[in-house]
DNA sequence: TGTACATCAGTGAACGCGCGTTCACTGATGTAC
DNA sequence: TGTACATCAGTGAACGCGCGTTCACTGATGTAC
């Protein structure tokens, strides 16, 4: 029974987490294949035996994240069925709380300028994830008027930039670029705004 | 007269120009000043006569791509005057045709890593930019019923991150996050569909 | 259980490279007379 | 207009550094008998 690998047991799960680390304090630039090994107590070359390279630790540290981040799409989106509204709104929700709470990830994900069509399996799981907001979107384009129906990629499109630029904008600790509002008010708001001009909550609220 | 400078005429500009060409073609990483100065024709030892290094030349480049920014910004919301709505809805798509336009000069705004905070000339014609939409916006924000009027600079907020948003994901030429629609046409719709939120433009539109 | 062997994860040294930065210099340009 | 001088933009060589990657190796672990 191997329950362990040789000498250090889980290199490579080390090698990744040691990338996510150093992503996250020291930016997408900050990330080197030497000191990801040094961090993980290791000799550089020895990331060798788990990774191609460079590029694919990084790529392996981003196809984790889309992992847990179409999981957590999946479980928001699940968890507030059968009511489409409120699905719609927790996908968006769920966008920033990943964010918030795995920064590593989303910079190794988005930040880090690897391309998600770099293998087949990062392009499977990052449509995964887009899928589901897409359902999430398509359900909710029910409830309007079929004549007056804009496409449903294009809600889960619109949602996705404004999450997206309340990270980048907002919810990054960049100095000096502080808002007066807390980045989940940012998006909650613009989020409920952006369905009444829909006309799917009242206009009163 | 001293028409020109000496030997190369205007190297400091034409240092800048090659950054931002550099970042341009090969990411916010891309650049160096080694290469920036070779592509001006020039010793790499050349550039510490006209910047103190590698981060203050990136920063004049972003300098400067704010300057165009704001003179933008202030040309669209002139244009539309006395129109609180089309100046509003102008400054957004001035936003998105920036990008597209000096898309050098974006990157190095935005994804270079460099602060807004770094120099008081850098911050201050970055807040006369962010200044601009936020007068927009509190314009704007006249036309809502007091006792229901959000904050304007939560407008604004709002906008430039839906705005960033498409920018960074679908007006980059990000092989295969390929959208069915053009950026444009996302952050009109996206815009409109807003504004009607706030109950600022007919809902049967 | 004990021993001989095979496997292969990690080592350590080495590589070539481009980086940002420094320094004393040189020689074209502008200026004073 | 011509000459002597001062200025200073750009040179070229050098630096130390960390990078990603390669290679033959070693020695701990797992396995066969």
């Amino acid at each position: 029974m191997p329950k362990r690998g040789y000498h250090h047991g889980n290199l490579r799960q080390a090698l990744v987490e040691a990338a996510l680390r150093l992503v996250e304090i020291k930016g997408p630039t900050g990330f080197t294949l030497s000191e990801a090994a040094k961090q993980a107590g290791v000799t550089p070359a020895a990331v060798y035996r788990h990774f191609e390279g460079r590029e694919d630790l990084i790529a392996e540290a981003a196809r984790q994240g889309f992992e847990m981040f179409a999981d957590l799409m999946q479980h928001a989106y699940d968890k507030y069925q059968p009511s489409a509204l409120a699905a719609f709104e927790a996908t968006g929700r769920a966008y920033l709380a990943f964010a918030r709470k795995h920064p590593g990830h989303y910079i190794a994900m988005f930040e880090s300028g690897i391309s998600v069509n770099r293998t087949p399996e990062l392009a499977e799981v990052a449509a995964r994830a887009r899928g589901i907001l897409e359902q999430a979107a398509a359900d909710l384009s029910q409830h309007i008027p079929a004549e007056k129906r804009p496409p449903a990629s294009m809600f889960s499109a619109h949602i996705i930039a404004l999450s997206h630029g309340v990270v980048e904008l907002y919810a990054r600790n960049s100095p000096g670029t502080a808002s007066p509002f807390a980045p989940e008010d940012l998006l909650e708001s613009g989020i409920g705004i952006y369905l009444r001009g829909l006309g799917l909550i009242d206009a009163d609220t």
